[in-house]
DNA sequence: AGCACGCCGACT
DNA sequence: GTCGGCGTGCTC
């Protein structure tokens, strides 16, 4: 055994007690001596717990979840931390210095949310201080939209006497004023006088009038409305939907539901009763959608039927969120509507979590702590033993497989609401498409008649591409150079706005040149195919119709989105082309014809989730039609036709891919049977980067051979498939194992003393989910 | 992150 | 001999 740490001069004489000691020696007292401490986290420190002892005069205030302003370093720079635990402990002879006041009158964090911040830190190989600044909105931090008010009164001695009382006319008026409508804020008293600050300070200062100070919200709050709408009608899949869900709700225990429920089958409704049944339980729900999704429409459909709901989204002003946030946590609001974040919110008393679109990739976060939404609600919802709910037609491969080892309950929608059919899906082999091949187009001969048939006929059509720009990439057909970015390395994309070429990772542009910069070669080609092109060659195909293209540039001001989905919706706008943002959510029942321009466009990524993905765009970009009683079509273009993810979508058997393509996953030793860490290496010089890589390399195969062969796989480092972004070269590793513990030990250790490197930086991404 | 401490070059 | 350069390391 190690002799305890040497403390002053008594260590000697410490360790010749005995077992058998009554009562300590005087000179001991200090190593029993308790005292309560407060275990304090700081964002930008070490990741390290730090400890304070409270003084008796703050016990009651120091609480796990409040801030507090500590003492740090030689200098004691008063310093704000978070207060993660207090209790009684041993201090030894260690002295600690003393919080000195409190941030919060009331704990920001529960003591639920503060155990779900230290998971989130431990999985995610995170600073706990750095989860703990995500978990809480800079706007909450900063009491963002609260002034302090001041509240004057007359004391009640000043208030017997007030006749006997000689003084200047406007005090005189100002004190009578205030004696009789007391209490009053400063502002509204001296309006009511007409007089300035002055005599009311004046009075102040001689003490016949006292002020308080009060916190007040400065933006009002919204009215709670009454709903304005019932229950709909639901079929008999639906029911049963709700019933396994009701069925957990009135267990008042968790469990995961997973509804796969086909595009137009009407989930939102299943969700909404759901939650109609927690709130009558006097509870909370918090439904997460993708960013895109959070429309005004869904906002006002959950309004409509729930009257006050709380929304949080990323365009909320930081005074707006803190009001959110505050109306959550007083439990003024049953439904919650957000983003990822919203899985934070502060629900006194939560019944249940609603996902929607569980597959989206959004929900995960790309910046550090890079958590998941879906597995922070799924570890909340067990902590808070509430019933988790999932909902998509395309379910992440994780999820399903998590439905095959019956740790969900899949319940499907296979049918859309009143019976109505799926679109029929055809795909065009483009090998077999002359002018597509020779890019004298975009459009297929059987596209195009199908489009005309359909505006003919009075319908209304969507176009995908997810690539902006006008072309995608400029090559010179002399000597071959291909127009990059200089920091990316990426083919710049023409757009033809400004006529520039721009690098879509980094936004760096050039004016585009009108001759190879190589070789001067003048008859440079400006070729591959974006949103800009295949809106002008609708135009000129169709000109009769008016066409609307969305993308991320055609969207960049606010209230674009909405004013755009207007003019298609009443039908001035005949054709929508863009990129993602148009596959998802939207509902138009007079969209009878869907296109997917390039259905390879994701297919060819090198990354393990590409077919994944590609089925899952095209299954929800075919969702967009069919909406209505006069049914609807998809043509999907392809130079793959045959690949599984695209003949899958284009039979709606969504099942059938994840049936063919989970044994694929499991066959490469990839999620979900796996789980993967990801560390990404970046750095001005390409010897420094791979240098380093190579040493977390080493570090990973030492702890690596710690364990049995097969805990443990590593593989790289690699080039990332963008090797180059923003003038950083980028190499990464993957460490991947059946148990995602041991996988995140390994990394952990194996990363918690690398020599410190200016030349690079690095990030660990847990379960990440794209590998560029 | 900040801030004090340290150990080497240009000043009074 | 001191002032100050910013490299290094610690913060209960």
């Amino acid at each position: 055994m190690l002799p305890p740490p040497a403390h002053g001069g008594y260590a000697a004489m410490s360790t010749q007690r005995t077992l058998f000691d009554a009562e300590p020696a005087a000179w001991e007292l200090d190593d029993q001596a308790q005292a309560v401490v407060a275990t304090i986290v700081f964002p930008d420190l070490p990741d390290k717990e730090y400890h304070y002892a409270v003084p008796s005069e703050l016990a009651d205030r120091v609480r796990a979840g409040v801030r507090v302003r500590v003492p740090l370093g030689r200098g004691d720079r008063a310093t704000t931390g978070y207060c993660v635990d207090v209790r009684t402990r041993q201090i030894g002879q260690r002295r600690l210095k003393d919080v000195r006041s409190v941030v919060d009158d009331e704990p920001l964090l529960s003591p639920a949310m503060l155990r779900l911040t230290r998971w989130m830190a431990e999985h995610y190989l995170c600073p706990l201080g750095q989860v703990l600044e995500t978990v809480l909105p800079a706007g909450v931090r900063q009491k963002a939209g609260i002034r302090t008010e001041l509240i004057l009164s007359v004391p009640q001695p000043v208030l017997a006497q007030l006749s006997a009382l000689k003084l200047p006319k406007k005090q005189a008026a100002v004190l009578d004023e205030l004696a009789r409508r007391q209490p009053l804020t400063l502002g509204v008293l001296a309006q009511s006088v007409g007089c300035t600050m002055a005599p009311i300070a004046a009075l102040r200062k001689k003490g016949l009038i006292v002020a308080q100070t009060r916190r007040v919200r400065s933006l009002p709050r919204e009215a709670p409305a009454p709903p304005t709408e019932a229950h709909l009608e639901m079929n008999p899949d639906q029911s049963q939907a709700l019933d396994a869900i009701l069925e957990l709700l009135r267990a008042q225990k968790h469990g995961t539901v997973l509804l796969h429920g086909v595009t137009g089958s009407g989930k939102t409704e299943v969700y909404i009763q759901a939650i109609e049944e927690v709130r009558r339980y006097g509870r909370q729900a918090i439904v997460l959608v993708p960013e895109i999704s959070l429309t005004p429409q869904t906002k006002q459909r959950f309004k409509a039927r729930f009257g006050n709901v709380a929304v949080l989204h990323s365009h909320l002003s930081d005074s707006e969120r803190s009001a959110q946030w505050d109306q959550i946590a007083r439990g003024e609001v049953s439904v919650v509507i957000g983003a990822r974040s919203a899985v934070f919110a502060p629900t006194p008393h939560l019944g249940l979590i609603v996902m929607d679109e569980e597959h989206e990739s959004t929900f995960k976060q790309q910046t550090a702590p890079r958590y998941h939404a879906r597995d922070v609600a799924l570890y909340r919802a067990q902590a808070e033993d509430v019933p988790l709910v999932l909902g998509s037609a395309t379910p992440s491969l994780e999820s399903w497989q998590q439905a095959i080892d019956e740790h969900y309950r899949m319940i499907s929608l296979p049918k859309r609401v009143f019976d109505r059919p799926l679109p029929l899906v055809g795909t065009i082999d483009l090998r077999n498409e002359p002018s597509v091949r020779r890019w004298k187009g975009a459009i297929s001969r059987p596209l195009a008649t199908a489009m005309e048939k359909t505006l003919a006929d009075g319908g209304q059509v969507i176009l995908l591409l997810n690539r902006r720009g006008y072309s995608t990439h400029i090559q010179c057909p002399s000597c071959g150079h291909v127009v990059r970015c200089p920091s990316c390395d990426l083919a710049l994309t023409h757009h033809r706005a400004g006529d520039v070429a721009l690098c879509h990772y980094c936004d760096y542009q050039i004016p585009s040149p009108p001759a190879c910069p190589e070789c001067q070669f003048a008859g440079i080609r400006y070729s591959g195919l974006g949103t800009q092109r295949l809106e002008a060659e609708v135009q000129s195909r169709f000109p009769q119709y008016a066409c609307l293209r969305m993308d991320t540039d055609s969207m960049q001001k606010p209230g674009s989105h909405e004013k755009a989905l207007a003019e298609f919706r009443d039908g001035k706008v005949r054709i929508l082309l863009g990129t993602q943002m148009i596959a998802k959510g939207l509902d138009f029942p007079e969209v009878t014809l869907v296109g997917v321009v390039n259905a390879d466009t994701i297919l060819h990524l090198p990354d393990f989730r590409a077919a994944e993905r590609t089925c899952q765009l095209i299954v929800q970009v075919a969702g967009r039609t069919g909406r209505g009683p006069r049914g609807g079509r998809v043509l999907v273009q392809s130079f793959a036709p045959d690949h599984p993810a695209i003949r899958a979508a284009a039979e709606h058997n969504y099942e059938g891919f994840a049936r063919q393509e989970l044994p694929a996953r499991k066959a490469l030793g990839y999620p979900p049977f796996t789980r993967m860490v990801r560390i990404v290496v970046r750095g001005r010089q390409v010897v420094h980067v791979q240098a380093f890589a190579r040493q977390i390399r080493e570090r990973l195969r030492e702890e690596a051979a710690k364990l049995p062969e097969a805990a443990l796989r590593v593989l790289g480092p690699a080039p990332c498939p963008f090797p180059k972004l923003r003038g950083d070269y980028r190499f990464h590793l993957q460490a991947q194992g059946p148990d995602g513990e041991v996988v995140r030990g390994v990394v952990e250790r194996a990363t918690a003393e690398l020599p410190k490197a200016d030349e690079v930086q690095w990030i660990v991404d847990v379960d990440p989910l794209d590998m560029l």
